[in-house]
DNA sequence: CTAGGGTTAG
């Protein structure tokens, strides 16, 4: 092969690993196989990379596992593409390989991913084993390393350790800054954390966002928008940003008086931002509003865009408004000449499926110009779940398999389908059907924090002797969830169900596992802490609330995106404990 | 070729 053709060839995935393209990258992959050049130069760890961002894991892994000889490079994309696929664990878990197979030691790069691993975990005593580390190598002084320590400390609300490290670094960039002010802002510290923004000598979109979204969150909706508008002065920040207008709309929304909330309204419309302003006023469920709006926009003669009708479908379907959302979603086609995008597609079928329009979402999914992802079936699956139509979610079931026979998240939806309906045999025909196929899904996990003692439980798996205990714990659970007036979901229903059965149904949740074992555990004082990487929604949510009640006991969740806070039967959710 | 920071809602 050419030199030409090698770097045009790896200019090329580097291209795809950045803009997230892996339908080009497999590709390319594919081609630089056919030139047998998949161990040549720089390819298989631009490989890794590529995967690890575009979140196929396991492809990386492969790449990984066949290089004959591993670098640090090779380390640090194969640690990394675990932490972005949202598994910190095995981050830390294929770490010790580094040196007791490839003999190799960290080095920065690899240092900062396992820092980020022990953050998101909110794992401090590993974190500051790998601190030790970082100090005693030769690395010591880089800042990169240092930035992701002040996060990690910020993260685990040792605030205090999180600065003398912030201070510590000699030339403080954008990102260490904003890791610092966000871990005030998420400790309630919003005037240190305001402080240190105007300190800061180049601020940027991350540093108000983090700062702003901190105030928000204490519930100081007026010092937030104050904050937003003073960053709207400044220089050079695009305020087109869906993070910090989603902040905004927040501190909107908590704005209880109305003379101020029609400042802002005007405010948003002369940045000409309708769109956003509709869209959150839909969120909180005033859809005649938002309606009205809209007509008041088009009266003006004001060209409603793609973003309008995101936020005007989005109130039909919240305020089950069909026939309006159906007629608007044709109209943004035929009088707008508006091409629906996927999120125009994800709305409407929100707005069919919600409404029980099962039939016809089915038909809008079969026929979309898109790809349905996982995301899209599983809500038609719930959908069909709630209105009891059993044999359109067998059939949605059915038709996921026939076009991803390969995809371990279809056999899983199928299998959870059967499983709500209590179909047991058909369940263990599709489980049957994945093992002869080699096919493998990482099991949901959850792991709970008592003190010093840290416990990992699988979904469906749990050690033989507290299968008992926990049984019972949980069934108590439901009952005590009933009484409340609480109306469980079918995976609770539990009635008719031999022992084998209710284990399946019961030990389905990894984080209800989670939960037993710590309300078990800790009999008096201690605050039960899990980390999951999963989201936390619905039932268990529900069921968090309860034990939270009956405890009287802090329970900290942190899922994939935040942390979840039950306490005395309330619960709040956000970006701070 | 590889690393670190920011949303909302139930």
């Amino acid at each position: 092969m050419s030199a030409f053709s090698y770097t045009h060839l790896l200019r090329h995935v580097q291209a795809c690993a950045k803009h997230r393209t892996i339908f080009h990258g497999k590709k390319f992959h594919a081609h630089i196989i056919k030139l047998g050049a998949e161990q040549c130069g720089a390819f298989p760890n631009t490989l890794i990379d590529l995967y690890g961002k575009c979140g196929l894991i396991r492809c990386a892994r492969k790449v990984f596992d066949k290089m004959p000889q591993r670098d640090h490079v090779s380390w640090a994309s194969i640690l990394s593409a675990y932490n972005q696929s949202m598994l910190p664990n095995l981050t830390l878990g294929l770490f010790p390989h580094m040196f007791t197979v490839d003999h190799l030691l960290p080095d920065e790069f690899v240092f900062a991913t396992l820092v980020k691993a022990c953050a998101s975990f909110a794992n401090v005593r590993l974190g500051k084993q790998v601190h030790g580390r970082f100090v005693v190598s030769q690395f010591n002084d880089d800042d990169v390393v240092k930035s992701s320590l002040v996060d990690m400390y910020s993260k685990c609300e040792l605030i205090g350790d999180a600065r003398v490290v912030f201070e510590s670094v000699l030339w403080k960039n954008s990102v260490c800054w904003t890791a610092m002010i966000s871990g005030y802002a998420r400790n309630g510290e919003s005037d240190e954390a305001t402080e240190l923004l105007h300190r800061m000598p180049v601020k940027n979109l991350f540093s108000w966002t983090a700062l702003i979204s901190g105030v928000v969150q204490s519930g100081c909706g007026v010092d937030a928008m104050k904050l937003f508008m003073e960053m709207r002065r400044e220089e050079g920040i695009r305020i087109e940003d869906p993070f910090v207008l989603s902040c905004a709309i927040a501190a909107a929304a908590n704005l209880a008086a109305l003379e101020l909330g029609k400042q802002i309204h005007c405010f948003v419309i002369v940045l000409g931002y309708e769109g956003q302003l509709v869209f959150g006023v839909a969120q909180h469920g005033q859809a005649e509003e938002a309606l009205s709006m809209f007509d008041e926009m088009v009266s003006k003669g004001l060209r409603p865009n793609e973003v309008t009708f995101v936020g005007l479908i989005y109130a039909c379907s919240h305020a089950g408004l069909v026939a309006k959302g159906r007629e608007l979603f044709n109209s943004m086609i035929d009088n707008y000449h508006i091409k629906p995008a996927l999120q125009h597609y994800t709305c409407f079928l929100d707005l069919l499926s919600r409404s029980g329009h099962l039939a016809e979402a089915y038909e809008v999914v079969k026929t979309m110009p898109f790809e349905p992802d996982e995301p899209t079936w599983a809500a038609l699956l719930s959908a069909s779940k709630l209105h009891k139509k059993t044999q359109l979610g067998i059939r949605i079931a059915n038709h996921l398999l026939s076009i991803k026979p390969q995809d371990p998240s279809s056999y899983i939806l199928i299998s959870n389908t059967y499983a709500v309906e209590g179909m047991w045999e058909d369940v263990s025909k599709v489980r049957k059907m994945m093992a002869t196929m080699a096919i493998r899904k990482e099991p949901g996990y959850s792991w709970v924090n008592l003190g010093k003692e840290s416990q990992t439980f699988y979904a469906g798996e749990i050690p033989n002797h507290l299968k008992q205990p926990v049984l019972m714990l949980i069934e108590k659970l439901i009952v005590e969830m009933k009484k409340r007036g609480y109306v469980p979901d079918t995976s609770f229903v539990l009635h008719d169900l031999d022992n084998q059965e209710k284990e399946q149904q019961l030990f389905q949740h990894s984080e209800r596992l989670a939960v037993a074992y710590g309300l078990l555990k800790s009999i008096s004082g201690t605050n039960i802490r899990i980390v999951k990487n999963l989201r936390i929604c619905g039932d268990c949510h529900a069921f968090l609330t309860l034990v939270g009640s009956i405890t009287h006991r802090e329970i900290i969740v942190r899922d994939s995106t935040r942390y979840h806070h039950f306490k005395d039967g309330s619960c709040s959710c956000g970006g701070f404990w």
